[in-house]
DNA sequence: TGCACGTTACAGTCCGGTAAGTAAGTTTGA
DNA sequence: TCAAACTTACTTACCGGACTGTAACGTGCA
């Protein structure tokens, strides 16, 4: 756990070989989620033993850390090449991911059971997750506010609820297409519940939820229904 | 993993015994996943031995199954107290189940826990989560009928996409409130989005994001960006 | 008396991590 | 330049722990 030799990658190709075992990690993480994704799975994949990944990593544990890192770093490696979205762009980004997620279903389905794995009790990734919805969530307020700025109107405190709803419906709609990729189109569903919260945020209206749901508050009533946690 | 004796349930006290078993599994299973929830702590929380566990459920796999009917159950029979809720009703009881849900942390991170967990390969919950999601959005899309119909108007063939997306956001924002309870209000934030959503299946209209991304495809181009799964 | 409800004990797996050894590669210095 | 000295990238072998499931046995209610 603690005495893990770090970087020494003195040989060339041992850089592109750790990023194989990366992939790997990523594919059976995204298969199996961490707790029952073995090493030795992994590393047959590159042709190794388990003894050998954790040469190159120290630890399982460090590997998922590297393996959360290395793809962040991949996309924003990819991203630089292009511009930094902002303002409504960078709502039209997030429904092209939508849509281009369609077709990844291996890395859809990593984030999606990593992310909730990380709510348990002590779960490496838990940080990572934590950073990672705080940096989102912000960077989405911020569009927000410069859309807001362009139509010339003053932001409502909404933002930040829509914020975290925007990634949250993208993130829901994974599970649901994962479960099932016939009942539910990603992309057109994604850019549906977008649009709608956009919609709402730069032009409020009453509803006939709303108009009631004003008030509404831990009530003294009211039980749960079949959806109790949905 | 076959021959499991079911239900003998001879003496009186055996039901409740079983009640605690499954109350208890679903602390575990929310606190550690199912994966990682050992009997052995199921067990020592109603003080008895892993083997005590098995006599009753058999096996750990129909012991999971159990809990996510046991809840279902539990809550069918609160909710057929009352009425069944549909048309804006049911949007309400929503609203006002995300209210309840900030107050039980653990059963939310139970159903967050399982249900993205029960993607991964040959998970045992993996029908149950599938049919699940496939009822309430069943649900969801009639409320949607009834409440059209209310209106006057014609239910859009957007109702579909706005069901998946509601059960979607509810889920989403569950997530992120359980990493960061301080940095989301479940209840604000469902009941916002909610609302969202339903305005636009009543009064669909173009938005900055919808005027381009209807065209939008799994285009050419296109990177994806640090939020590359959401 | 017999069955339900447990217990203890154990079998069998799986898995992460460590130790020791080996065959390459890299560095260094005369 | 070239070989000794050292480092890296593994492998095999093994340890220890955790966990599910089974078998055998006791105990008390009906």
């Amino acid at each position: 756990m603690s005495s893990t030799r770090r970087e020494p990658r003195s040989r060339p190709e041992t850089l592109e070989r750790r990023r194989e075992i990366l992939r790997a990690a990523m594919a059976t993480f995204g298969a199996k989620g961490y707790n029952k994704g073995p090493l030795t799975e992994i590393a047959e994949q590159v042709n190794m033993t388990h003894a050998g990944i954790l040469h190159h990593f120290g630890s399982k544990n460090q590997l998922l850390l590297e393996v959360l890192r290395y793809r962040d770093e991949s996309d924003v490696a990819e991203l630089a090449e292009q511009h930094i979205p902002d303002g409504v762009d960078l709502f039209r980004h997030l429904v092209r991911t939508a849509f281009l997620n369609a077709d990844r279903a291996g890395i859809v389905q990593a984030y999606a059971v990593l992310s909730a794995e990380s709510v348990t009790d002590d779960h490496p990734a838990r940080s990572f997750f934590e950073e990672r919805y705080r940096t989102l969530r912000t960077e989405v307020v911020e569009a927000f506010r410069v859309l807001c700025a362009e139509r010339g109107v003053e932001a409502p405190e909404t933002v930040e609820r829509a914020a975290a709803s925007i990634l949250a419906v993208m993130d829901g709609l994974q599970v649901q297409w994962l479960l099932d990729p016939t009942a539910v189109d990603l992309g057109e569903a994604s850019a549906f519940a977008i649009e709608a919260i956009v919609a709402q945020v730069l032009d409020p209206r009453a509803t006939p939820v709303g108009d009631t749901a004003a008030d509404e508050g831990p009530g003294a009533d009211a039980p749960t229904g079949q959806g109790a946690t949905t």
